[in-house]
DNA sequence: AATTAATTTAATGTATCCAAAAATATCTAT
DNA sequence: ATAGATATTTTTGGATACATTAAATTAATT
């Protein structure tokens, strides 16, 4: 287990919550756990820190985060803010290369019927983050980056991700469609739509559970 | 020198060109520079590389980014589409007390005449800081913070920050007036002016430089 | 009985040492 | 002389050991 691969471990073992919202984190058990001796595993809490996937809990201890229906709306609404932003850069650059590529993704998803939630995601983002890439703007792609990674904790309600993944499906169909149609500003409308929607669904989703 | 300083140090360290853009960082010579072991300074690297304060420069190493017109104008747009959020949400939230504050900030900043760019920079960013807080919305003011931190990298030019610091802190004055009338759509609208008048004296001055 | 102070326990922070990897310099062959 | 390969040096990554600080338990006092 090298430096580089703890750290995604690590990430990838809070999204599936073996490390589950409100654990706290402490370097010893972490290092028992994965093998290796504390300083691997401090490095990789640091950068986790760093992104918002672990926080301080109490003065020096660290914990996975609570999910909160305020967190992930004001998540949702960050995207809505950085998104459009997004592709509306990416927009003059991109190719038919790219929106070759981003189409194969969908058939990806589309054939694969026995998807696990996690690869749904995963690929639902590659998709847009192939769009996005064209923008060549390094520190919005880090930043949404960092803001799916996050958003990705809350995928695990099932119920969600199933409800959500069909209407999405559609959608990032007609997104290609009106892009190769050059049809920028109705492309950025449906993309606020989409993310707005998905939002919408998943605070109302945690808002129950919570009350 | 504790960890948390050594960090904030290094941070401070790169703001005012000790470690200069483009120059190469290894934990050896910072650790000989802060008299401190190589565990300290890989930790606030380590926590710097997250926040692209630094980059990777080849394979292992890790270098003070260059400072390019390009991005200069990147991070200028996050900001213009988050800090207009940020207001939004802060306003219902906005008390006198913290109108007061806030118009304390620039009261200093007027009084005070011998203040060195970079403390004129960072009370600039509390004042912002001071309106956003009341938003409650920890993400977004992390996210903004870090994009002010690598604002700041670029305030080095002097000329930039003298033209633009009146400019600026009249605006900063009218900005506090429309909140005060309760004229948040004004107010938003002004700060969007600000953000991108700034954002193209920065550019500008930049496309000169490197011309 | 409750609260605070003190002591113990546990966790984090730091230094030194060793191993692995990367960057650099050197040497050979064309 | 240059390109490639090899050896050397430098630098980073990781483990163990120690110091310091935070947390928890216990004891003492009101």
């Amino acid at each position: 287990m090298t430096k580089a691969s703890l750290y995604q471990q690590l990430k990838q073992d809070i999204r599936q919550g073996i490390w589950p919202a409100g654990a706290v984190l402490n370097q010893q058990k972490l290092s028992e756990y994965y093998q290796v001796s504390r300083i691997p595993v401090r490095d990789a809490l640091q950068q986790l820190k760093a992104e918002a996937l672990v926080v301080m809990a109490g003065k020096a201890s660290l914990m996975v985060p609570p999910l909160t229906a305020a967190e992930a709306e004001e998540l949702y609404q960050i995207r809505l803010q950085l998104e459009p932003m997004a592709l509306r850069r990416a927009f003059p650059q991109l190719t038919f290369s790219l929106l070759g590529q981003a189409e194969d993704l969908l058939h990806k998803i589309e054939q694969d019927q026995h998807l696990s939630a996690a690869d749904r995601g995963a690929l639902n983002w590659q998709f847009h983050l192939m769009l996005y890439q064209a923008s060549h703007c390094p520190h919005l792609l880090r930043l949404l980056h960092s803001l799916h990674q996050q958003v990705e904790r809350y995928l695990g309600f099932q119920e969600i991700s199933m409800n959500y993944a069909e209407i999405s499906h559609q959608e990032h169909w007609q997104l290609l469609e009106l892009l190769r149609a050059q049809q920028l500003d109705a492309a950025v409308a449906l993309l606020q739509q989409h993310i707005q929607q998905a939002g919408e669904l998943l605070v109302a989703h945690l808002r129950l559970l919570t009350k």
